[in-house]
DNA sequence: GATACACATAAGCACAGACTTATGTGATTC
DNA sequence: GAATCACATAAGTCTGTGCTTATGTGTATC
């Protein structure tokens, strides 16, 4: 059951975007904050929530955190998703984009 | 923004079951509560947010409604997905299997 | 055309969860 | 060691949503 938090966690919006931003680069919770609009506890209960789904982890650094993407989350994703790959339809041009880039 | 509605969708575990069902086999809504201990209202409504989602369409036949996984939806999240292909652990064995599979 | 059936929609309720303010904890700085 | 900073946790509020019962809509059957 708590294996599928990540579509809990990523079906709010704000956590998607901390999300994003951690893809982009790796930062703390204050960095995170900056051009959100969302006061600290907030975001600390986010990503709780999102280290809950293991779609991110942290690296303590003395009394700064920093969050990065954990590739778990997304593993679970992919493995969730590879399960109904028998109605892929073959144009999907993402699926072919995906296909490439694994290639290498 | 709505082009996310799939995660949402997805966090209810009862819709989760609803998908699996579907992509085991294709049926009508009567034949989807077989089971589950769900009243017809509840299904209803859960097959129209899934609907809505894309992750499943209908095919009207008479008085029956015929449901089946939409293929649409399911590119949606490999869209999703694709994007933090960058953060893919190479030994992920579901990535391998997809790769696989698509090959063919 | 009256009845029964499959499903959708409406309205109301109850709980989950995203927010707030307040406070706690642990590390750095003076 | 007192103050400050970065972050976590607690407790309460309010909105969203998944459920219920009741009713509507369209199709098949008699």
């Amino acid at each position: 059951m708590m294996e599928h938090d990540f579509f809990r966690a990523l079906a709010d919006p704000t956590r998607r975007t901390i999300f994003e931003k951690l893809a982009a680069g790796s930062m703390n919770a204050s960095a995170l904050r900056q051009g959100m609009e969302i006061s600290q506890p907030a975001m600390s209960q986010h990503l709780a929530v999102l280290r809950a789904a293991r779609l991110v982890r942290e690296r303590k650094e003395g009394r700064f955190v920093n969050y990065e993407v954990d590739p778990d989350g997304l593993a679970l994703i992919a493995q969730w998703l590879a399960k109904y790959r028998a109605y892929w339809p073959a144009r999907i041009d993402a699926l072919k984009l995906l296909l490439k880039d694994m290639d290498q």
